[in-house]
DNA sequence: CTTCGCAAAGTTGTCTGACAACTTTCAGAT
DNA sequence: ATCTGAAAGTTGTCAGACAACTTTGCGAAG
């Protein structure tokens, strides 16, 4: 147990390598393109062995800052402190945010979920529609012994950002979800069961993974579109501001 | 140079891995502040080296998803990604940039886009009508002298976003467009202007704010899809392994 | 002289094995 | 029952090797 104070972090080799680099590159010492030093060059610079290296590498490449070719080299490839984007901001609970913030998020998670159906409905694997309909299957359980499910129904989203095959897709779903794990839990909470609100839900995913299933891409917007519109309602926001029931043409 | 086709998309290992562990997080699979498996379950799980196993949890580190003590092990960060998002993408815009990367952020882009003008059409205020249409003037100057106008154009897009009132997704396209700042540059040059490519984006860009004008959502969309396929090949792209000609009808 | 082809060198990607530093566990001593 | 300490387990680092890929440059063919 014990709480560790964690005093400080003796900075490991490859944050410190990492800082460094990308200090250079923040500097321009570095300029936008430029080729790093070999692997072979910054194990001598700084010490180190070539993990070390390779790992700080690692680093900067998920941070976007370089991005490696193999048999080439490593090449600085963006802008120091351009690409992070935040919503919600303020470290403020679920309790304080105003419906409406709530409500334009979802929209944005409206936006990006009908079109990622829709692609899915086109590229979907196998592998695909196994991991939906196991998020399904658990949520199904879940149905029956009333109990949580929560992390299952952020899961059958994501899978169906996933089956873009289209990993930034996959990952802005996922950034999304994380906005609402809080906010989702009313569906899935012993009022959510003894409501039907949770067996509703279930019935919105099983059109939606129905649709992708057939490849139905119009399908798969509309129903994912439907069960958007519902799940706000759930949340207690208005969708009219937003819903295109207008539009897509509400079921 | 030519076309190497590059049909498949051999994703590097550490790259694979650290998604494939991203989605076990953010699916709950690992919930909070678990510890994942050790690094030598890893191995034999994916069937990788340990150098890559730990190449991936370093990407992971830097994304503020894990951490990792000496001796003890590694685990899920109790506050997972309270809200940043990040996109990569590669450098420069001569050759020997990573297309399919590009490609995968820009269809992101195409998502959110296409349904911001599908909305903007249904909500625009004559403020934002106004705002639309300075941006265009200014695209026309430039289109007349031939100079630059990338601002603009960026303006132009964000300005839809805002049509929308939601500030979430105005924020949203702002980030987004940054993320193209230099890889549009192509359209507005010297030779962008002799070929007619930027003639023919202000043409589009024209057919988009006229949907807006007139209120009509279903051709606003297709407007801004057709745009941005069109942006996509201008840029290099292949915008059918993305593009939904299929789905809403390309013109 | 130019152009094409191809081998060689250089670089990143991955594997293997080893050891150091640190943490956790548990059996034995107190 | 508590404390001690050795052993096992885990992460951090190092070293060397080979595979996959890219770039370079030399030599031969045109």
């Amino acid at each position: 147990m014990s709480a560790t104070p964690i005093p400080e972090r003796p900075p490991h080799l490859s944050a410190a390598v990492a800082r460094q680099l990308e200090r250079w590159i923040s500097e321009q010492r570095l300029p936008r393109g430029a080729q790093l030093p070999t692997e072979k060059l910054l194990c001598e610079k700084f010490g180190v062995s070539r993990a070390v290296i390779r790992e700080a590498i690692s680093r900067l490449k998920a941070d976007g800052c370089v991005t490696t070719r193999q048999g080439s080299g490593a090449y600085v490839a963006a802008r120091p402190g351009q690409g992070s984007f935040r919503l919600l901001h303020g470290p403020s609970p679920s309790a304080t945010i105003p419906t409406d913030e709530i409500s334009d998020v979802f929209e944005l998670r409206c936006l990006v979920e009908t079109g990622a159906a829709e692609r899915a409905a086109l590229r979907r694997t196998p592998a695909d529609l196994t991991r939906m309909h196991e998020a399904l299957a658990r949520m199904d359980e879940a149905l029956a012994a009333e109990s949580d499910a929560v992390g299952d129904d952020d899961a059958f989203h994501v899978a169906i950002a996933a089956a873009t095959q289209n990993p930034h897709i996959e990952r802005f779903q996922a950034f999304m979800g994380r906005q609402f794990s809080d906010s989702r839990a009313p569906t899935w909470s012993g009022e959510g069961h003894r409501s039907g609100r949770a067996r509703q839900a279930q019935a919105e995913h099983a059109r939606i993974f129905d649709a992708i299933a057939c490849g139905d891409a119009d399908a798969a917007r509309a129903a994912a579109q439907a069960h958007l519109v519902c799940a706000a309602r759930r949340l207690g926001l208005d969708p009219s501001r937003w819903g295109n029931e207008q539009l897509e043409g509400a079921e």
